[in-house]
DNA sequence: ATAGATTATGGGTAGTTGTGGGTAATTTTA
DNA sequence: TAAAATTACCCACAACTACCCATAATCTAT
């Protein structure tokens, strides 16, 4: 049985071929709703890694972006920051996606290929540089786990 | 699969050839509904850079406009530029628009011309200035850079 | 434990896409 | 009215992408 549908987790070590593809793991495709039609929007995340969101996921962000007049300039800058890194990719029959170049570039991946699942979505990472990102994080940030306990009971 | 039916995302560097033509991505192309009928409309974007929108999203931003009263002077100077420097344009067998030439003019363009998806239209810009435009924007605006994030992104 | 199914990875090929340029038709200018 | 300039339409090619098949490793079930 599986934990719920869209809702990813666990950490997998994959390998990015010559031609940019990665596969999805087989545990994250059996929880994909089929209304996703095998289809993932990619974009780059707010750490230095991919982000992979389904695409039904993404469609409610897209509906929220929708709504932002284009007359404030704000506004536009926000659509186009968050819209212009993002794509929307169908996995082959083997469950591959094809990451962007300029993803790839952003990301600094390489050969090795760290696939995180973050409940709503998907993270590929370097591991070196979720390494780094992880020891500094922790060295700044163990006070504010103590806000987020009032929040999240685990 | 695509997101959504008129709906761009994405970020592309193709080229303004020597005739004033650029290519409008595959991509944008294939989710363009066919009552467009393969025409888009080309306008000054806010920023500098020329937007191009289905015709049949244009159709509706018109309907839009006429309800504005004419009897307030920002209604009619806003109508006016709006509406100035709109042409409709068919893109080719190859996929490629004309741009015309004091669009060119506005937006700056050379050779290298980045087509930047913004969900309801297309963006078209001089690298350099999107640059420019983008580092001005973070410096003034990212507290409420942040707010939209957080209610926005997941 | 073993056979069958599934999964991860590599690579080949045909079709699509981006780009340059040519020619005829149309419009503009002198 | 004729020449010049612009525009619309066509073809050609190189690069890339999507799609397909093959194989080895891993997992599942009897």
């Amino acid at each position: 049985m599986t934990i719920n549908q869209n809702t990813f987790t666990g950490e997998f070590s994959y390998s990015l071929d010559i031609k940019g593809r990665v596969n999805i793991p087989a545990k994250f495709r059996n929880v994909l709703t089929s209304d996703n039609e095998q289809s993932f929007v990619i974009t780059r995340g707010m750490d230095p890694c991919v982000w992979v969101y389904p695409i039904t996921v993404w469609q409610s962000i897209e509906s929220e972006l929708r709504k932002l007049s284009s007359l404030s300039r704000i506004n536009r800058s926000f659509v186009r920051s968050t819209v212009r890194y993002a794509s929307s990719v169908q996995y082959d029959k083997q469950g591959r996606i094809a990451i962007t170049p300029n993803l790839i570039e952003y990301a600094q991946l390489g050969k090795e290929a760290l696939i995180i699942g973050m409940v709503n979505k998907i993270e590929i990472w370097n591991p070196k540089s979720l390494d780094s990102v992880d020891q500094e994080s922790h060295k700044i940030d163990s006070s504010e786990f103590d806000e987020l306990a009032n929040q999240i009971i685990l």
